[in-house]
DNA sequence: TATTTTTTTGATCAAATGGACAATTATTTA
DNA sequence: TAAATAATTGTCCATTTGATCAAAAAAATA
């Protein structure tokens, strides 16, 4: 059955899946999408090259879905900046947040931090709507902070992009 | 005569070395080192593929000159920090002079950032050398100037690191 | 202009790579 | 346990791509 659908999924598609995932992200991490190679992901998780296409249609299937999933939770601290709490506290929580990060996930920081640098060539769909979504809804939400005087009145496109950029690197 | 040696050039190598090499970089810079082909290349430039193996021994050749041109004048504003110089002056002139490039020079910009972050497969001889040396000469200055407290004591590697990373993505 | 040197290109190659597929093996289910 | 389904693999293919080379064309030089 090439068609696997959600409802029902083996426990070795589970398995396999993910074990492909993780090698996924390690190579393409390293090479990137195009340096990348089904025989290196392959040899990474200790599977054969029709295997993998076995479980993914294509490369490009298996770079998208482990980017997909690694933007989800790469984006989650941004959304995670409530209303409700004290600005300042949750501004340095999101920073703290993308520190840790950026340093414990070094190779999803490095893949996530590619992606955006080259315009996310297969992701741009994805990005476009879930990142810039969420970008925009805490950019009117900085606005609101800065016209109530609650922080001072810096750009808020600046303010994110510029944490987002410090916090990337390291 | 294979060997191009660099005392004497004709005018045509000139020419066609800098018209290879300014398509290379938009070519490397959009698909970055194993995504960009000869053939793009050529097609950019609007020669032939064997013409540009004969300008440049191989493809890797090409990326190498490239990326050496770019880095020399993309550490430049760090060496241009002054010792003489009044401590915020420089700094902000540093930054001043990293966003001008960043913001006119899209593509070298896109290039080197890629380079960092990925290690610099081909570049890192020159990067360790060249760049790690300057970094390394300026953070004795910023202790320097801390220590005669002109400005405020805040870990130097991490300013220079942050001034990079921010001015780098514009 | 004749000769030499440089430049260009068409044809071609070998290796790498994404992917297809039928046959085989393992696992699940009836 | 037999039948059905899922998983695995060896083999093969088509395309891409970096690179070669000999021959032709262009340019420089004597």
């Amino acid at each position: 059955m090439k068609e696997i659908t959600q409802t029902k999924q083996t426990r070795i598609q589970r398995e396999k899946r993910l074990l492909i995932q993780k090698a996924a992200l390690e190579v393409f991490s390293e090479f990137g999408l195009r340096g990348a190679t089904l025989d290196k992901i392959a040899q990474t998780c200790g599977l054969t090259k029709p295997n993998i296409l076995y479980y993914y249609a294509s490369k490009d299937e298996i770079y998208t879905e482990v980017l997909k999933s690694l933007l989800e939770e790469w984006i989650r601290p941004l959304k995670d900046i409530s209303e409700q709490g004290d600005p300042l506290t949750e501004i340095l929580q999101y920073v703290q947040k993308k520190l840790i990060m950026s340093k414990t996930r070094k190779q999803e920081s490095k893949l996530f931090a590619t992606e955006i640098l080259h315009g996310a060539p297969l992701t741009q769909n994805i990005l476009a709507g879930s990142l810039k979504e969420t970008v925009d809804e805490k950019v009117k939400l900085f606005d609101k902070w800065i016209s109530e005087e609650k922080i001072a009145p810096v750009d808020p496109y600046h303010l994110i992009f510029s944490i987002w950029s410090m916090t990337q690197h390291y």
